[in-house]
DNA sequence: GTAGATTAAAAAATCGATTATTCTGTCTAA
DNA sequence: TTAGACAGAATAATCGATTTTTTAATCTAC
């Protein structure tokens, strides 16, 4: 008999942790937005007990402010943070692609090739909505996973998606987008020839263009 | 009449949050090991939910591994992840530190000898117990503080909690400790004299005496 | 004897209800 | 008029009990 396994966890909190992570670096919620917990009970079709241990998780990782005795709070955004996002997701990208080209082996050539063409696939067949979101955080993911560093990894992660909640937050520039688009399989090649500096020069150049966008996005968003 | 605040958050969830993390740090409780959620619950004096949203946030921040359906654990210590961490620590330091130099004010330069003195004056008057600890942490904070990013901090607080971890594992070693306390004073001096890139250098050697420090309690420890 | 099934005990996760705190609008006194 | 006090409503935090899941021990069939 088939084990009667969960493949991913299914417990409730862990859930729910993802769907609201997946909103609030969706833009679904207002930045500075005070979150009333028992309409996210009713929203989310979940108890108290793990939502709040959701929301708790997120305000440790950074997605949410936690307030004293006054609940839960999304982040406002800041032409600074935003900034110091781009700026230290440079060093610490630049850093860990270096460290992966020099690292990486057959497997990651074949993942980091597999994860830009179903990005490339999504580009064209959807209509850049949540599925095109996985993908490219993944094929980021991809590009620096073999790093050797466990939390370099986490902190990238981390300013991903705070870097993201600026990024997604008007509607769609299809202009820029191409380019970007382009960018990654640039960025694939350059790995792939094992040319540390040109990745990261690239990459430098991916993420400065990326903040171009976003800044754009927060300049509109007022 | 004076406000009746309570100057430091008095939810329950917080301080037990608190004593948790000190606790994690001080290495009170063994690598790997499984906590009862229940003892804790009698050892700390706490509810149920007040201890589970702590550990949830311990969870987040690193301090602790979530199971599934398998309650909270505490994280191996492995020498790769001490390497890791005192790398890291290296790069996002010297960075931090650079930054602090260039920006630091009068202010900063004030608090900084004001923190290194508190942290010698501890030095000769306790034990090293937890009160050095404290102001310990409290110096390194101090001489990064101003470097205008605040995920940087983020990351570094992070970092500094993991890798003591493992520089607090066994007992006191004074003798290197010694050689560790001066570089504190050299680390003002420098700074105050802005020269980044000597005391960015006197930073990596301090690092990387600690992590000797670490690693040899580290392989005491076994 | 051993692999697999069964079940009892333990522990984790969740729920519903209670308690404590903050917020909001109204009133009062200067 | 307005600052402060107050009461009631709304919301957050916590508690105690229940449900679910895991673990450990025992049993059974081969």
């Amino acid at each position: 008999m088939n084990k009667p396994m969960q493949l991913s966890s299914t417990k409730a909190s862990s859930s729910i942790y993802d769907l609201l992570r997946r909103d609030l670096v969706g833009g679904r919620f207002k930045a500075g937005e005070k979150l009333a917990i028992n309409t996210l009970k009713e929203q989310y079709q979940v108890g108290l007990s793990p939502l709040r241990e959701a929301l708790n998780k997120l305000a440790a990782y950074g997605l949410l402010i936690q307030e004293n005795q006054r609940g839960f709070r999304v982040p406002k955004l800041s032409r600074e943070e935003l900034d110091d996002i781009a700026r230290l997701r440079t060093e610490l990208e630049g850093m860990a692609l270096e460290r992966a080209i020099a690292h990486g082996d057959a497997v990651w050539e074949a993942d980091l090739l597999a994860a830009a063409h179903r990005l490339k696939r999504a580009d064209i067949t959807l209509d850049k909505g949540e599925e095109w979101e996985r993908l490219h955080t993944h094929f980021h993911r991809t590009l620096v996973a073999p790093c050797g560093s466990v939390w370099l990894l986490r902190f990238i992660e981390q300013l991903h998606d705070q870097f993201d909640r600026y990024r997604r937050l008007g509607p769609k520039m299809p202009t820029i987008r191409q380019e970007l688009d382009e960018q990654h399989h640039e960025l694939v090649e350059l790995a792939l020839q094992r040319d540390a500096t040109a990745t990261r020069a690239l990459m430098d150049d991916h993420i400065h263009k990326s903040y171009e966008v976003a800044l754009a996005r927060y300049q509109q968003h007022a």
